[in-house]
DNA sequence: CGTCTATTTGAATGTACTCAAAAGCGGTGG
DNA sequence: CCACCGCTTTTGAGTACATTCAAATAGACG
């Protein structure tokens, strides 16, 4: 069933809308019911969608040259995801996002984006936050990992997102954090060191 | 002279102002003149500002607890700065922002950015499209920093932005990048490595 | 149940850091 | 204008953190 509760709950938090307004708004949206492993952003192909997880649990992830992976977020209910510098700038996608579980999404495409802007400015101000509130967690993600060694950044991780560290595997974790498996496996390990 | 040419044209590359509007805007902001290795932002005191570069350079950074600083962002002419996050939510902020040479701003305030969004919903577009960006640039930024090693890391940083390469020093490069300066002494004796 | 992938373990290696000392460079004051 | 001071950069030796590769084990899915 198309269930609208949770992503006007979600924008409800930032604007007040109508209801008249919040019809409009959810006109706007394609509800979309993916199975785990479907990629729903390929690299290489143009990225024209902003995703909303209604339920289930998405991945996005760029594969650099070298054919390492990183991973860039993980996303479960409540979340907007996407290839924000692609979609926004009209081009090809630099990376991928799958589903690592069932899911159910509400997609946006870029046109009705920006038709949403355009007919109501308070949407403006809602992205300003959404927008604002990313930057300022990437931002703390790039200090993270300029300053901290793997081992800390990892317990960082599972303390900020107990959630999404017992939903997903160590290898995904790992790709996160920017270290290899085996290393992640290592760190675990040594958890309890210093302790008799 | 307070100059407002630079920062109504950096506002003019996403929304389009009247007269009125831009006078009204420019009524907001607080011009400051400051000297080399002044802090406009130390850490652990509110933030309470949003700086636009006139002239000179700045350079926000953080300092951890075990002592290691990570830069954050250079600034010359034409960019925004502050410790969003702290700016936002009314917090102390975590970073410090030093003038790296003799410089001039322009400061809103808190209470003045959102009178400014309050006044004119133009301002929420024109936010939503700079923190979109930054968004998109802190994004790449982490890719590269888990995907790249430090070498190809510092060659993508001289060739993206010669021109801050050659303002700032090694040891403010080797922080940007998450190296020690040591480290990118060595990355840059062998640069010529290969070529006989 | 069988297959495929994730996780663990270990040895060898490489990348980047620490510490220390010397050399270079820029700014400041005499 | 030169000399000195402090900070940046270089260099090198020793070390630590993290990777690669390989193989064994464990788990998950069909």
């Amino acid at each position: 069933m198309m269930d609208f509760d949770t992503i006007l709950h979600n924008i409800h938090r930032h604007i007040e809308l109508t209801q008249a307004e919040s019809h409009q708004f959810c006109n706007l949206l394609n509800y979309k019911k993916i199975t785990r492993k479907t990629l729903i952003q390929e690299a290489g192909s143009p990225c024209r969608i902003l995703n909303f997880v209604i339920s289930g649990g998405l991945r996005s992830y760029c594969q650099n040259p070298n054919g390492k992976e990183a991973t860039i977020m993980f996303c479960f209910k409540d979340w907007w995801v996407t290839d924000m510098y692609c979609f926004i700038n009209r081009q090809t996608a630099m990376m991928e996002i799958e589903a690592m579980e069932d899911s159910e999404i509400f997609q946006l495409s870029r046109d009705n984006f920006d038709r949403l802007l355009e007919m109501n400015p308070k949407f403006e101000r809602f992205f300003r936050i959404l927008m604002q509130n990313a930057y300022s967690r990437e931002q703390l993600r790039i200090i993270e990992n300029l300053t901290l060694p793997a081992e800390e950044r990892y317990f960082n991780f599972i303390e900020k997102y107990p959630f999404i560290a017992n939903q997903v595997t160590q290898k995904q974790i790992a790709s996160y954090l920017g270290i290899t498996p085996e290393f992640l496996s290592v760190i675990r390990k040594n958890k309890g060191r210093g302790i008799s």
